[in-house]
DNA sequence: CCTAGCACTATAAATATCGGAGTGCTAATA
DNA sequence: TATTAGCACTCCGATATTTATAGTGCTAGG
């Protein structure tokens, strides 16, 4: 159990460290706290032992540990208290009505790494959530055309494709086929129905039916993979003093650019709450927080994420969240 | 003019620099040429007042001056020999049946970034050279539907809009008048048709016209601004030495994230052939070189580009880039 | 025209010097 | 008993100093 005095020193070791990135002396602290700066001392020795505060050399000043982050923002933190600004701009777009739902999503957290030069990630549906709607298939020319697959959530993915010698008629014979047989099944499930459920019929009746197969076959497995996340900011940690090292930048940015452990990274829980994740708490790096919150809307639903160095500015980014995730869902 | 020791030691110079990245000695020039490192010197003195290579201090060895590369690459290089592994590895890529024409370019410049550490750059054509083929719309739910716009060259951007009590019906009238009216146009003029010419027509006929003439408008309007760029390998030069300090990949970062001034710079020249950028020859960065070709088909045309530091493997990013060109041509 | 030899120079890495910011501890104080 | 003043001590970081070395330019002789 801490003492109230060491809660505030802990508070402003932590308030102080993360704007400066700097160790905190007890000087600094004795000026804000009514007392010598040997008091803190003490206290600070205590905190230190207690494993919230640590030092980087002897005779250096202190810097919140990991437990310290954790302690502060699950004791200490002021919570609810959004910049002006922040709430002023975000505002802009969320009341522009124009704008779809998914650009207000992808706008604001431009928007959000932009002002806080962390990264934000948004993770939407999955090929699992999404339903197959329909099917379009638009020539090009003799050998191409372009196949468009809509699902319920109003996601598009499109591929062109390439069918020598086969004619236009067959091809849409396969699409309606394809449009009775499997329409409402999982993005995800749809190559199986092909291969076990449409792969028979149309073998019956279209011709050329091996190739037309192996074309929506490969489209479907593309949209699959292609997973729908979306990073913004990626280059942001090389404005963080942290981050000075090269070979740290390039260890984030490797997990950053696989899209299949960022998403498992960022989704680990069920939770609708804001959640954070405290350097060795998440998978990406020890010196990093991620703080993600879903999302869940009529129609769709998803995740928002920031990550951002463990001295990452938890209260704002927080209101940050919340404020995107509320305006989202209403 | 140049002696040809003098044309020999040059070359050997950049090709020495090019992997190493370390000022080149009159003491290993001399092991590669059957003369002395005295003799050396005196032509790099000389080659030094003709300014192609450089000193990094007094008593350094020589570094390749920009002069020097653009010599070396006009007149000393020895051309198309291309590496059988590079050859292989896109081969693969191209006899793919399967994968589509827009796939293999993407893929193969994947490929050539990750084999080569720099970065890879794919314009493809532009809102203008895009014609206006079809519009789709597909609802979603009650206020939402998807708007899919497809062009003549198989590109596809969709929309998310939202029309509040609006009807169906009324929407599907609007899009039937478009595509009465307005296939065929360029993207980027479809803005401006849809103003003089769709909204008196549709003001007449169709309800709640201002509304869905505006959802229509800002799909268009999204749609010339994102100009189908990709970029590919955006962190390789995080991998080169000359580029350890932070400012100097801020700066390129900067440059590369706007794709307008990316599209400018790479695409600069109207030619069809292989051009080299060196240094202060682009628009980038003085320690930045461009190669980039253009590729023109029955269906499409675009450009494709690498961009690494001067001392580039130039040779080889030369043939990579033609055999690409090549395979996409026929 | 080429080359051996030598004086010279800048760098890079290792070591030394020095001031300052900060701590921990002890003893005195409220 | 909790606080504080005072002081010795430590480590960092910035600035010099040293030393080795890899390279050059120049001169004179082959």
């Amino acid at each position: 159990m801490l003492t109230k005095r060491e809660n505030s020193i802990l508070k402003l070791i932590v308030e102080e460290y993360i704007p400066f990135a700097k160790p905190v002396s007890s000087k600094l602290i004795s000026k804000r706290l009514k007392c010598s700066p040997a008091t803190i001392r003490n206290d600070m020795q205590s905190l230190e032992l207690s494993g919230l505060i640590e030092k980087t050399h002897t005779s250096s000043g202190r810097i919140p540990s990991e437990a310290g982050y954790r302690y502060y923002v699950d004791n200490l933190m002021d919570k609810r208290k959004m910049k002006e600004t922040d709430m002023k701009k975000l505002e802009i777009i969320f009341s522009n009505q124009q704008l779809a739902l998914s650009d207000c999503i992808t706008k604001s957290l431009q928007l959000v790494s932009d002002m806080t030069n962390y990264v934000s990630v948004i993770l939407g549906s999955t090929s699992h959530e999404n339903l197959l709607k329909q099917i379009e298939v638009v020539p090009i020319d003799e050998d191409n055309m372009t196949v468009i697959v809509i699902t319920d959530k109003g996601n598009v993915k499109h591929k062109i494709i390439n069918l020598k010698n086969v004619s236009l008629e067959e091809v849409k014979k396969t699409v309606s086929l394809i449009n009775n047989l499997i329409i409402g099944t999982p993005i995800d499930e749809v190559s199986t129905k092909l291969e076990y459920e449409v792969k028979p019929i149309i073998g019956k009746y279209v011709n050329q039916h091996e190739q037309i197969y192996n074309a929506f076959y490969h489209v479907f497995t593309d949209f699959t993979e292609s997973n729908n996340v979306n990073i913004v900011g990626k280059n942001k940690f090389l404005e963080q003093p942290e981050f000075y090292d090269l070979e740290k930048i390039k260890g984030i940015n490797s997990k950053l650019d696989n899209k299949d452990i960022l998403r498992k990274i960022v989704n680990k829980s069920d939770s609708h709450d804001i959640e954070i994740y405290i350097g060795e708490e998440n998978q990406i790096d020890d010196n990093v927080t991620v703080i993600k919150t879903k999302y869940k809307t009529k129609t769709d639903e998803g995740t928002i994420a920031i990550i951002g160095p463990k001295r990452m500015e938890y209260n704002r980014v927080i209101n940050l969240l919340e404020f995107i995730k509320k305006n989202i869902e209403r």
